[in-house]
DNA sequence: CGTATTTGACCTGCGC
DNA sequence: GCGCAGGTCAAATACG
């Protein structure tokens, strides 16, 4: 995601002058030098040109720093974005209370989002006891997004541009908020999977788990711009990254309609 | 009537 | 081996 190339940071105050001119105070419209016949002084003409070019160099550089500053900006937002990524890829949300009273389908979780490949020999041992299906499920990319509602809205509803069929839902043990379970159903060979749950500390926080990756695009544009938000790039909608306790996450501010929609997160 | 959702039962893995 | 908890299945139900 390079935003300085999706954002043009330029005004354009320059490229094309002629554009300012129906913008001119109209003191001394052009009929008025025929009737005239250009009999003004050619002095106020030239002070009023003089002065005309002088803001016009003045826009033109204020322009130019303006672009700078913005490109440094957005610069420093990829810089910044990259670095989110790194420490997300380093430290996976491995502290979240959800995941650590039972560790159980933790590990592969963090090893996967670590890209550890590392074979302690335990590891081998457990992936030697593993099914395929278990080793292939170990190779499943997961990723965790939290969405902020309405605090009215009740539902377990993340709209992100697939379209889900609901598949269980359960009572953890550590949240009272039931843990609705997804699966895509879009393509019937997509093996992405969906956990969606109710923050502890915030009930009007949804936490998205995806499982897998999707084997076929989003869903039709008809539908995609019908929503609010579909799947949304990082940058085009509100969000806030967090590193707190509770491991690195992505909020989307779901309140707030974005300006385009498509957000891929690891 | 077809599709999506709900929900209780069942399966599986882990800790003791 | 047993119990617990998370995850999945599938019949029942709701809805358009």
């Amino acid at each position: 995601m390079e935003y300085t190339s999706l954002v043009d940071t330029s005004l354009d105050l320059n490229s094309n002058p002629t554009h300012f001119l129906p913008l001119l105070p109209k003191q001394e419209p052009r009929s008025n030098f025929i009737e005239l016949g250009l009999k003004m002084s050619s002095c106020n003409d030239e002070q009023a040109t003089g002065a005309l070019v002088e803001e016009l160099n003045r826009l033109s550089a204020e322009n130019k720093k303006l672009s700078e500053t913005l490109t440094i900006i957005c610069d420093n937002y990829n810089v910044l974005q990259k670095q989110l990524a790194d420490y997300m890829n380093k430290n996976p949300a491995p502290s979240d209370t959800t995941y650590n009273s039972k560790k159980r389908k933790l590990e592969p979780a963090n090893q996967i989002e670590r890209g550890v490949s590392e074979s302690s020999s335990s590891d081998e041992d457990s992936c030697k006891n593993k099914p395929i299906q278990d080793q292939q499920h170990i190779k499943a990319k997961i990723s965790r997004v939290c969405v902020r509602t309405e605090a009215s809205d009740t539902g377990l509803l993340v709209k992100d541009g697939y379209q889900w069929r609901k598949y269980g839902q359960k009572v953890t043990r550590d949240n009272p908020s039931p843990r609705a379970y997804f699966k895509c159903s879009h393509a019937p060979t997509c093996p992405v999977k969906k956990k969606v749950q109710r923050s502890v500390e915030d009930q009007s926080i949804l936490v998205a788990t995806y499982e897998g990756e999707h084997n076929h695009p989003t869903q039709s544009k008809h539908e995609s711009l019908n929503r609010p938000v579909a799947t949304a790039t990082l940058g085009s909608v509100p969000c806030s990254a967090s590193l707190g306790s509770s491991g690195p996450t992505i909020t989307l501010d779901l309140t707030t309609p974005p300006k385009s929609a498509d957000v891929q997160l690891f």
